[in-house]
DNA sequence: CTTGACACAGAACAGGCGTTCGGGTATCAT
DNA sequence: ATGATACCCGAACGCCTGTTCTGTGTCAAG
């Protein structure tokens, strides 16, 4: 029978060295030292330490610059705090309702998403739960986003007056972004190109609110 | 008089070490050592290289760990490998000329730029001369650019057929930005938005491309 | 011409740091 | 009992690296 001392993955002190890696890296801008990373987590001798790190290496959670001094950074988990990925959950498009996510966290793959500056971040929106949708076909030109444009949504189902919304209008079927205001009895949709007239929703109608914009991105490519 | 042998801010040498320093980062992940900087710039006693180190932490380029094996990071230019920074030369508006970057290397505030992650960045257009704009006014929505929009640009006087373009034309006195086509005897600058209608330039008309649109960026905000 | 700031070289020092080696001590299967 | 395995210690080795000190040549100002 397997030996079943540590729970046959990472230890422990495995967790510890990884977890005081990703801190001292973040307070001190650069990697620990072998020693330092002995000190933090008790172990007396450096040999040990770089026990750990071979393991750690072996099972790819850091890379190691041999013979260098502090060479060693964390891989997985990305330390580096300028960025900020946000999972791409499909399409948006006239015809069909928007995918939002579903409530529970499923794990993204980083293929499917895209990464924004933070410091292009609007107004502190750096809630975890941001997605993004690509823009499908030439339904949504009012809202000034255009066929291929990425947007990038924030999951609510309210709204305050002037927020850019995405709904989903089950009576016309049909799916839209517009600034959002509530007036007396009804709603009004505002399209972000001022030319262009707002719409009225009567508050009878079915207006799902599925979230909020926070960013568009467009790539400019070739015209087609 | 004051002596002029550098031009008292930078000189080449530190700038090719500052070049190398992020250089490096990206291509190990981790800061060089003074040894490697000074092979790599001809420099060949670590004293000099500390020398200058000095001075570049004194004029706020860099960040020194002192006493620790390549405690070095550039302060500034933001060395991680992910992002990109775009120098930011002013606003776009439809009655003015675009103010495009001086043909000589201006050394830029980080105040006036923004950053893009790496990944966004279309068909590898990552040359280091883009700039970014910010658009005033509702002139442009027949781009599907809104005011307040970034739009991200190389400069260019040529373009080919398809490439967006910030054009200015002097005849009309203005600044647009639309999709280029040369045609027989005239261009064509067709609107982003496909609703409207394309205008034509006589090729006798001025028309001056200024540089090729590689990007919007669009935060949103409240409406006003 | 002298002086002094400046840019640089070279060497030496000392500590930092990764690496390695010989030796321990548990736990578990045979 | 015995060996295998995992875990751990301490010390030594030696390169890596930042630091510092002495010296040299240049150039502008007094």
């Amino acid at each position: 029978m397997m030996m079943v001392r540590k729970s046959k993955g990472l230890g422990e002190r495995h967790q510890k060295i990884l977890d005081f890696i990703a801190s001292y890296q973040r307070e001190h801008k650069h990697p620990p030292s072998i020693r330092e990373i002995g000190e933090s987590c008790d172990i007396s001798s450096t040999s040990v330490v770089n026990y750990y790190l071979d393991q750690l290496e072996k099972s790819g959670n850091i890379e190691r610059d041999r013979k260098i001094s502090r060479g060693l950074r964390l891989t997985v988990p990305t330390p580096l705090g300028d960025i900020f990925r946000v999972p791409m959950y499909g399409v948006i498009q006239a015809g069909e309702p928007i995918p939002i996510p579903s409530s529970d966290f499923n794990a993204f793959t980083p293929e499917d998403s895209i990464e924004v500056a933070i410091s292009l971040m609007p107004t502190k929106e750096k809630g975890k739960d941001l997605f993004a949708l690509k823009v499908q076909g030439e339904s949504m030109i009012d809202a000034m986003v255009n066929d291929g444009d990425i947007v990038i949504l924030k999951p609510t189902q309210e709204a305050r007056n002037g927020d850019m919304v995405a709904v989903w209008l089950s009576d016309r079927n049909e799916t839209t972004l517009k600034f959002f205001f509530k007036e007396k009895d009804k709603y009004r949709l505002q399209p972000a190109n001022p030319t262009m007239q707002p719409i009225y929703i009567d508050k009878s109608e079915a207006l799902e609110i599925k979230g909020k914009v926070v960013m568009v991105i467009r790539k400019v490519e070739r015209y087609n």
